[in-house]
RNA sequence: CGGGACGUAGCGCAGUUUGGCUAGCGCGCAGCGUUCGGGACGCUGAGGUCGCGGGUUCAAAUCCCGCCGUCCCGACCA
């Protein structure tokens, strides 16, 4: 039987996700601290996202653009709270061309001061608006302690930024794109997220509100996936970004950003990867099926099939990889592609050959089932949305099974110890009882008043016993 | 950025305490042959600035100083 090939997860969960992110040969550390090699397989993950993203967001109404690397350091602080939240993690240029520079560049942590000092000029009159932009990008943001994929000094994302003649205009906007967000999330990352509402404490810097989707992982830690702000007019202000009304009046615009990052890859890794590897949604994965010819004496007929079948499986549109490296043993390529994480292995040997058929094996569940070849085009088309369904259903069952009612705090603090999930309970708003939650646990509220329904929390605060105004969502969180 | 552990071949490690000839082992890699239904085997072979820089010494992987990087725990974050 197989030897361990990865640390287990139980054993050591974050172990286990280096060396998943390593021997799947997703990604590796750059030389400088922080910094990632995405590696073509991991990179082919985000590809295939960036692709089902840019649809949406093209398909609702935005455009793509691209703005500078390089921001004037004076940029960044003409909003107080956007520069006091960025200062600590911006890196900063101060020389170039061998010559100090008379002010410093920051590379970009994010593109709100250069994307609205540009909207400034853009926009003039209510014919002008919305403005709706996307854009790929890198940015970066200087990480103490980084983590593959997860936080990494320097990340790529896709930031959206928007500009409204109406405050609810932009709200909507807000939550439409989080909704974008929950839906990719949910329909081809296959998990099942929470959304809602961030608390003051962890609202991006420079927004009225801030909504998040969290995912969470098979270890029962909360992620982040995503978030979508409602900046109200604070840039508009600090950049003066102002139209003229259909009656004459000058008014600032309501804006909106939200942002996806590679980050990503790291939460499908967690959310479905077991300890045989990763798990990929076929919607994702860079390969849907491979197909592993047997040596052996036959090997030249298994081979010559194994290759009709990856014809016929490319021309009804998956994505397929042919195994034939017949000099390498059977056990050592079925694991390989276990550890990638490819949602079907078709296994074609002489016997198959003999009986007309192919082992069709399933990488959520591991199933082996003989297929006649007739059928097999089918039955793998069916396997895949049948993976696609059971990946989202067990994080979704998951989150279920490791979500909590709690009204009391030391018993919250104990539980929240050896059975790390989310934890739902009554919230008076008050930052102070927010770290009341937080201290000795390392937990934060994740989300307040969750779109999703959950078991309806006390109506009075974990902390303070007050009169609670919000519902939160508290876990332990990457 | 604080506390701790660590850095020797692509990966995992021994050797460092007590300085001493040509720095070893497993996996992987290359060639040949035999194999293939869950990490195959034999033979042959390649591969090393011992993280980087300085210092001590007749002599440094080994001792001292500085820097870089990795992992874990905290504080900060997509």
């Amino acid at each position: 039987m197989a030897k361990p090939i990865l640390t287990s997860q139980d054993t050591d969960f974050p172990q286990w996700y280096q060396d998943v992110v390593a021997k799947a040969e997703l990604a590796e550390n750059g030389p400088a601290r922080g910094t990632i090699v995405i590696r073509p397989y991991g990179y082919r993950i985000w590809e295939l996202l960036q692709q089902i993203l840019d649809e949406r967001i093209k398909a609702t109404g935005h455009e793509n653009a691209y703005f500078p690397l390089f921001i004037p350091m004076s940029f960044l602080e003409r909003e107080a709270d956007h520069v006091e939240g960025f200062s600590p993690e911006l890196a900063v240029v101060t020389h170039g061309g061998g010559k100090e520079l008379g002010e410093p560049l920051v590379v970009r942590p994010t593109s709100e001061t250069v994307i609205n000092h540009t909207f400034s000029r853009w926009i003039q009159s209510h014919r002008d608006l919305p403005v709706l932009i996307n854009q790929w990008a890198n940015v970066v943001r200087w990480e103490l302690r980084p983590r593959l994929f997860l936080r990494t000094t320097e990340f790529l994302w896709q930031e959206g930024h928007t500009a409204h003649a109406t405050s609810e205009e932009a709200q909507e906007e807000t939550l439409k794109m989080l909704g974008v967000y929950r839906d990719v999330v949910r329909e081809s990352l296959a998990i099942a997220a929470l959304t809602g509402e961030k608390s003051p404490a962890e609202r991006f810097a420079g927004a009225d509100r801030t909504f998040t989707v969290e995912g969470m992982m098979r270890d029962g830690k909360a992620l982040q996936m995503g978030t979508s702000h409602d900046l109200g007019q604070n840039f508009a202000k600090a950049f003066d970004i102002v139209f003229a009304a259909e009656d004459g009046s000058e008014h600032h615009v309501w804006q909106t950003s939200w942002g996806v990052s590679t980050r990503l890859v790291g939460a499908v890794i967690m959310a479905h990867g077991d300890d045989f590897g990763l798990r990929l949604p076929p919607a994702i994965a860079p390969y849907q099926v491979v197909v592993m010819p047997l040596g052996g004496d036959d090997a030249q007929s298994t081979v010559e099939a194994a290759m009709q079948l990856v014809r016929d499986l490319e021309a009804a549109g998956h994505r397929v990889k042919l195994d034939d490296r017949l000099h390498v043993g059977f056990g050592r390529r079925a694991v390989d592609w276990e550890l990638k994480g490819v949602p079907v292995r078709v296994e074609i040997g002489p016997r198959d050959l003999e009986s007309g058929t192919a082992v069709v094996v399933r990488r959520d569940t591991r199933e082996k089932a003989s297929v006649e070849l007739e059928r097999l085009i089918q039955t793998i088309g069916e396997r895949l949305v049948e993976i696609q369904q059971a990946l989202l259903d067990e994080t979704e069952a998951q989150r279920l099974t490791r979500t909590s009612l709690i009204s009391d705090l030391d018993e919250f603090k104990s539980t929240i110890a050896a059975e790390p999930g989310l934890y739902v309970a009554g919230w008076c708003g008050s930052a102070s009882c927010e770290e009341a939650f937080g201290d000795g646990t390392g937990a934060s509220i994740r989300c307040i008043d969750p779109f999703e329904e959950l078991p309806g929390s006390e109506p009075r605060c974990l902390a303070c016993d007050n009169l609670a105004s919000h519902q939160a969502v508290i876990a332990k969180a990457y």
